[in-house]
DNA sequence: TTGTTTTTGCAACTGTGTTGCAAAAACAAA
DNA sequence: TTTGTTTTTGCAACACAGTTGCAAAAACAA
């Protein structure tokens, strides 16, 4: 499954590319915003912040890293996922980086793993709102178990 | 329409009986409590911890106070509402201490005045999730312009 | 290659969340 | 009402996310 993700991202878009998106959005194109982009790309799970760390080669600097989240984040390269806890990053469909659609999605936190995952296909059904609101964008947080973890729970309730 | 809450609430919730209400959940009534559970039932709106320490009369310690919020978060007197931001509490239509329905309702919070509202009434849509996934919670974030700050932006545009 | 502009790394600070511990308060029983 | 026990509070302290200023380093256009 993540090798299907692997080789669909690869023809999909390779490293080389990566710099010609960021000349697209006028960044400069630096290693620790191909990687980063690279992991988001890559990873079908929203990461904080901290997640993020770990993949990362180089020991690159919080601050750096929170800085280019946020510019990543105001060219609408990326989109915040809050999901209870820290605020977490995937990349947004509309950018073009992303195999996903533009619509916003719904995101589902697993209570047993903690990974928070973008529910692709699923939608944010239509919300009828009191008079008077100006709904500008949507998130719908759904907690509980995932695909992996429920199946762990039944496995061990049938031994 | 806040004096409206005001007097559905005296009607409905006297101080005295909130000590009624600690012993039902076995908790000891103290003043902090008290305030609390009582501003939580006032106001209309989802407090964080900051927002909550103005509102107290008496300047009870952070600790107090997140301490407080937790032991009504366990006995299920409120609950958590994720808006993006620090999380925020109010009071749970389960516990009998709102007028408002049991059922997971949708919040809303406005990009100009940045308050968070439980939109009574409102429900969160069914949502079909893929197989194997174990919905136990789901929490609709909408965020927007609230009634208020939209007529402003309309008034405003008509000047 | 060079001069300019942007990005990075470091240090530092704010604010939230969280815990240990002793003093103070609440409560049940006498 | 007083007393002994249990719970809550306030203080101090720490971890960590988020955030910013600043000088050095890197990217880029000419």
């Amino acid at each position: 499954m993540d090798a299907v993700l692997v080789v669909k991202l690869s023809s999909f878009m390779k490293p080389t590319q990566l710099s010609g998106v960021f000349k697209d959005y006028q960044l400069r194109s630096t290693p620790v915003r191909e990687e980063i982009l690279e992991i988001l790309i890559r990873k079908e799970m929203a990461l904080s912040l901290a997640d993020l760390k770990p993949h990362l080669s180089g020991a690159s600097d919080r601050a750096t890293v929170y800085r280019t989240l946020k510019t990543f984040l105001d060219k609408g390269i990326i989109h915040r996922v809050p999901d209870g806890g820290n605020t977490k990053y995937a990349v947004s469909g509309r950018s073009g980086l992303s195999t996903r659609d533009g619509h916003e999605h719904v995101h589902f936190k697993c209570a047993q793993c903690g990974l928070t995952r973008c529910l692709e296909g699923v939608r944010i059904p239509e919300v009828r709102l009191p008079e008077g609101y100006a709904p500008r964008e949507a998130n719908l947080l759904v907690e509980g178990l995932c695909q992996t973890c429920s199946r762990a729970v039944t496995t061990l309730a049938a031994v």
